[in-house]
DNA sequence: GTCAGTGCAAACTTTTTGCAACTAC
DNA sequence: GTAGTTGCAAAAAGTTTGCACTGAC
């Protein structure tokens, strides 16, 4: 698993080499803190969970230039659900689709092979796909019960 | 076409009773507005429109305020593109697909029947689907072109 | 030594909120 | 008449920017 972070930060470094940008400290730890999360982040959380537990301390403008860097390296990739913009390894991650839920904004994430390989096989003229992103908006398990019971109670 | 306004009024209307919502003017003249305008617009936009073009001036804070209701209303739906909410009608639209060209922003609207279907036919455990957004990112011709002739430049 | 990169705070943009005035019911 | 809505301005939230300082090269 650790292989995973070593070879992101290959990545990172030639990426840096190649556009002539400096290797910081800074952008390893965040490259590094990235790595470390699971799942979705905004920049708020990383900040927090930088402050918090890690031993290096970045600043937020040095996040959000970070940010765009490994943007840029396809090294991680940007949703934007609710209010903030979120972020998520991208490097040996399976792809997978979001399930958004309009009541309580619960996101999950689910897979399908067949969904999957029909959106990679898509032709479309005169545009060349890298990646993309499939929301599923709708109504999660628990709120539809939570409906349910609230439909049940008007009727009595 | 007109048709589409009046019948998207009576949703309105139908929605606002059953949800014991007054009908403001403010209300009806956004909604028309909105289904005036072609493709996306952001809150913004829509300001200026109602400002400039309209015979109805709403503040933001209405705007604001409706859009939440027309969304609950699935007379609109809303996207997550740029820097902004981006707005869009959705009744009696027919349900496309966006490709988003991560050089120059420019998003535009693509078709496929079998994408479509195999979307909407996804079995999902524990989630039910009311809508989707699909959202494919790449390089749009014009900027793959760009790309190719500035890589022939540095060759020389 | 130089200039890209960093941290901080201020600025900016989009959206939300509090409150007085208004109006649909 | 009364409570839901509106408009305005202020506040909040997220992101970007300007600038002096630092450190990678």
């Amino acid at each position: 698993m650790d292989n995973v972070k070593d070879t992101v930060k290959q990545i990172f470094t030639e990426y840096l080499r190649v556009n002539k940008h400096r290797k910081t400290p800074e952008r390893y730890a965040i490259l590094d803190a990235i790595y470390s999360m699971d799942g979705h982040f905004d920049i708020d959380t990383l900040y927090s969970q930088m402050m918090n537990e890690e031993k290096f301390r970045v600043s937020r403008a040095t996040l959000y230039n970070t940010i765009i860097l490994l943007l840029d390296a396809k090294l991680i990739i940007k949703h934007l659900f609710g209010n903030t913009s979120q972020y998520e390894k991208s490097y040996n991650i399976e792809t997978h689709h979001h399930l958004i839920c309009t009541v309580c904004g619960k996101v999950s994430e689910f897979q399908n092979e067949g969904l999957k390989n029909a959106i990679a096989n898509t032709q479309m003229k005169r545009f060349q796909m890298s990646h993309y992103s499939l929301y599923i908006y709708g109504t999660c398990a628990k709120c539809a019960a939570m409906k349910r019971r609230q439909r049940k109670n008007k009727q009595l």
